[in-house]
DNA sequence: GAAAAAGCTTACGTTGACGTAAGCGTAATA
DNA sequence: TATTACGCTTACGTCAACGTAAGCTTTTTC
């Protein structure tokens, strides 16, 4: 089976399709500044890397992070500015978010521990019918 | 250091300040049947059932869940309906819980996998400035 | 070439999860 | 005993994250 290469631009369709969402959605990623899609005229041209955020933002959303906080961790991917103050701001920042998802690996390992032990019970209360 | 025993119930009050919410959160939790404390007349009153049950919801807060996911699960300890059906369902919907909590745990390790990149990034353009 | 599909903009509507204010009763405290 | 603290209800307000509808242009497909 030889491999589709990856493609260099992407519609807002196909976009849609890829991730399950509505178009409504992907707009409304731009217009609070999450995306920037070029334009062929009207038309929204999205490109690897748009498309790469978009990821990052339904990633982001899959773990309950709203959209503002999304886009302060996507930016932290592009340093950007070089300034001493920010950076040290921004490495703070990072580490804020690692302790808020530990905190969050903790909640789980914690909740899964929990379901085994529902599943178990109701394995239990099945035999015993 | 003697331990003080844990209390036998506690006042709207004494939960606010142990997880740091406002009543309004709480009773709102009741309003649309999360908790269910008794009451000395007018007064709420929380059992420590109930306040385990309030650990939960700000546990599922803090996962992203929904409090109408979150009733789902709660409701999945006390498994109550001893109905051969329902508890298939109940097996099933613990097995659906847990394999978003899984991918919740990938999500979670690629965010702090990147963390880690952008944080390395981040010293390292310090360093060089 | 007509109709369906895909794209666009503008704008009002909705849902979840509370915030906030008003107005009132009771209990602790200065 | 006056004032603060805590508690209650009712009810309108708010904010995020889209949903939904209307109306219009441009492709694509039959």
């Amino acid at each position: 089976m030889p491999k589709t290469p990856a493609p260099l631009e992407y519609s807002i369709s196909q976009l849609t399709k890829e991730f399950g969402i509505t178009t409504r959605s992907i707009r409304h990623y731009e217009d609070i500044g999450l995306l920037a899609p070029t334009r062929r005229g009207q038309t929204r041209v999205y490109s690897p890397a748009q498309r790469t955020r978009l990821k990052l933002i339904l990633r982001g959303k899959r773990l309950g992070i709203s959209l503002d906080d999304s886009r302060d961790i996507i930016d932290m991917y592009e340093p950007g500015k070089s300034n001493v103050e920010q950076l040290e701001k921004l490495i703070h920042a990072i580490r804020q978010q690692r302790s808020k998802l530990n905190r969050q690996l903790d909640d789980i390992t914690a909740l899964l521990k929990d379901l085994n032990q529902a599943e178990n019970d109701s394995i239990d209360a099945l035999k015993n019918q």
